[in-house]
DNA sequence: TTGTAAGCGTTATCAC
DNA sequence: GTGATAACGCTTACAA
């Protein structure tokens, strides 16, 4: 790789008027500036982003945290993230805790030595289950800007992208209700535990109290096979019309499993879930789904930390992406 | 951050001491040792990476540039490059290119400035169709070593991991006929125009003819509505009992339409798609896979390219990871 | 066993 | 308008 001291040898002029040339300083001459410039060009000289890091003590680089990327829900953030990164000029370096808190915390202390500006991090479940997040703590007083989104640790003093789980699943739920005329609606889950799906559920049931109807919840988290379960639950609970699906699996399953079980959809029954793009493509009837704005929650991130890291004094935030309703088609 | 001429300071030795204790250097006492570390470990002190770097002229950071994060394939294969990094020792800056040849050229030229010791790159749609590949092979000739997998570059000279495309397609056709006695095979595909997609295709072909039957291949690369066409296909030509999707949506989408037009699977029709886990789990009746190893790809992609930075003379390879064909379990 | 000093590639301050 | 020099934080001959 070509040096800023070997261009000023070959030029015959020193180091520092190499770097002032290149950097378009006004103290140098425009013809020394066109001759360093042709052959900074004709060598292909890209300055040594390490040296800059080193001398200027930012490395213009995030570091990302998240749980998992074979969740389409975090593969969406990431792509956000990444987008925006791309747009404000950062890097961005990633590890998986795969939800597991020993690596969340070994993967923050290994960048914790000037390897980043700052962190955005979804906890890992483990982490979030056994709430232990003092290791974010750490990070969070020597001062390194941290972000956090969608499974956020209240506790925890820094900015923070969420979603509105309670208010979604509500409306949600009140839409089935008031809309579709549904009265036994179930609720399926296979991440109860974690705070998002703790909101979600509360959102649903909020809504079954205020309309008089009685709540039913089937929670699969720890449960193997997931189908078989839907589908006993679903054969012995005939009166079942509606269906909350608070991930972006059980769902499609509870769809699959109805028709199984002989259910016209959507005229027998309704099934609202969790999703994205693929989601509904993928179903048939097509599912309605609460689409996360993952991508979006991606790029607010990157924007609220990075503007973090530029002001002097910044205001700790808790934005709060609304989600969106998207009923499934009645084209099929 | 604590460094390494504070802690000098605090105990009265020189740097080169401090730093040759850490190091757990023979040349220093016990005693020195010690007390080193101690301080070390009460202010939390962490060797800066960036000052590290500059000084071995080493990242131990890997490039990774992906077409999509969203593409579960995509995904996976993060997951075991990431695995296996860590593993190693090794953070990963990640970049997605968007399939777009600008992106994945620009960020290429960006990381190719001492901000990392080698990519692992899968090339954009936009590269490989428009055989626009020559910023990949600049980067290789300025001596960074580069891995390709799954969408390679036949003409560029490094490593790459690849999966047997036209073995594990023509094998599964094959299988498709021999075993399960079908005749007329319908293979759909989003992806005909990729390196990958091609082979697959050709794999299929070879089959068929092998087993002198008429190819049939229905492409939807460029179709919005892909469901209707392939209901549409299906409906008119009821003698099709199988179908080989050759990427990881239309067979999903095919089962569905299947079922739509009143085809009895697997007793009227089977149905074979690429996919992963979560592929079968949202199709019912199951859909057979052609399950590509993604996340050993990840991980042998890794592991071939830090040996080719550990390694002074090393010899280029290309390694071939077998896929594996997964029945739909006849329990459905 | 410990310390001095040079150097990695930049940028920035200050002289000339 | 140009150049010498120091500094970022670390490692490593080499000297003491």
């Amino acid at each position: 790789m070509t040096t800023l001291k070997e261009l000023a040898k070959l030029l015959n002029i020193s180091v520092s008027t190499v770097s002032k040339a290149l950097n378009d300083s006004h103290e140098i001459s425009e013809n020394t500036k066109r001759r360093v410039n042709e052959l900074a060009d004709k060598l292909n000289y890209k300055p040594n982003r390490i040296a800059q890091q080193l001398k200027t003590n930012k490395t213009k680089t995030i570091g990302v945290i998240l749980p998992t990327v074979t969740n389409p829900f975090f593969a969406e953030v990431l792509h956000g993230i990444e987008t925006r990164a791309t747009i404000n000029n950062y890097d961005i370096i990633i590890c998986l805790s795969d939800e597991s808190l020993e690596k969340e915390k070994r993967s923050l202390e290994l960048l914790s030595n000037g390897s980043v500006d700052g962190f955005i991090i979804a906890v890992a479940r483990e982490s979030q289950v056994t709430e232990q997040t003092e290791h974010i703590n750490k990070v969070v007083n020597s001062k390194i800007p941290v972000l956090m989104f969608d499974r956020v640790v209240n506790e925890i003093n820094c900015d923070k992208v969420v979603v509105d789980d309670f208010k979604s699943v509500y409306e949600a739920t009140e839409y089935l209700i008031k809309t579709e005329q549904r009265k036994h609606i179930l609720l399926v889950s296979n991440i109860e535990e974690l705070s998002v799906g703790k909101l979600r559920i509360k959102g649903y049931e909020k809504a079954m109290e205020d309309a008089n109807l009685k709540p039913d919840v089937l929670k699969l988290s720890k449960v193997k096979d997931v189908e078989a379960r839907i589908h006993s639950y679903l054969k012995n609970h005939q009166n079942i019309d509606a269906i909350v699906s608070i991930d972006h699996i059980t769902g499609i399953i509870a769809i699959n499993m109805a028709k199984k079980i002989g259910k016209v959809i959507p005229k027998e029954m309704s099934v609202v879930g969790f999703g994205y793009e693929h989601t509904q493509l993928l179903s048939s009837p097509k599912i309605s789904i609460i689409h996360q704005k993952a991508f979006e929650i991606g790029e607010m991130s990157v924007q609220l930390l990075v503007d973090n890291l530029k002001e002097e004094d910044h205001n700790l935030q808790t934005i709060i992406v609304p989600s969106e309703l998207k009923l499934a088609e009645s084209t099929n």
